[in-house]
DNA sequence: CAAAATACCTCGTCTGTCAAGGTATTTTCT
DNA sequence: AGAAAATACCTTGACAGACGAGGTATTTTG
């Protein structure tokens, strides 16, 4: 278990949508986003990457269709929904509470105080 | 799926391993002390909790005892090894870093930059 | 022409979570 | 005294997300 793996398990789908929020995008562009973001700390493998696209377009967040790529391999582009969108919004504000809830679970040393 | 359940995956064993810094406690207490802490917006389900103690336990970072009490119900008690501590110290250390990989990826909007 | 890079995808395994079920004792309420 | 709630422990099985391993096809590079 690496630095990642079970601590961003439940992000995938957040940090995908975060991708397609501006433009939309595919597989392989949203990765290597994801790795130079991070500057190489944090790469999705591929069959976390792609089991998250079919559960993200199941659920109506994201919509895909083929390029038209003249050249270069076929590309699956994909899109966020406006309930994407909304999906992303509540996600992001529960990691804003999470990790307050996680600050004072693991730092927590109470300092004193209490009983 | 609530505010808590696979975002907080992971960080379990942590936050477990935190509650017993300062002193020896046992399940029950635990499971208290977490839920006061975060005002009871977060609470360990004991299947959770019981499963993480055995796993710490046999990984070396937790030890167990009986308390002898003389009334009120039998109480399981564990201590954190130096092992243990060391663990924690550790997982801290990735949390501070996941965190913000976490926030780059999710408020990530580049807010224009790069390329 | 072979190898590497781009680009896609699926399947099966693993692991942590948790609902559901269970035991035993003590306290509180009526 | 008896019932209900609280304290306190525990296990089992199902489920879901992550991911290693495997696979296809095209294009670029050497």
């Amino acid at each position: 278990m690496s630095l990642t793996s079970d601590i961003i398990r439940g992000h995938t789908e957040t940090i995908i949508l975060a991708q397609l929020l501006h433009h939309d995008s595919y597989g392989y562009e949203i990765n290597k986003s994801i790795r130079d973001r991070t500057n190489g700390d944090y790469e999705a493998k591929e069959g976390t990457l792609y089991t998250a696209f079919r559960r993200l377009e199941q659920a109506g967040y994201i919509r895909s269709y083929w390029g038209d790529e003249s050249s270069g391999a076929r590309r699956r582009y994909y899109g966020i929904t406006d309930e994407g969108r909304a999906y992303y919004q509540e996600n992001k504000e529960d990691w804003l509470k999470i990790k307050g809830i996680i600050d004072r679970l693991i730092e927590a040393d109470t300092t004193e105080g209490g009983n």
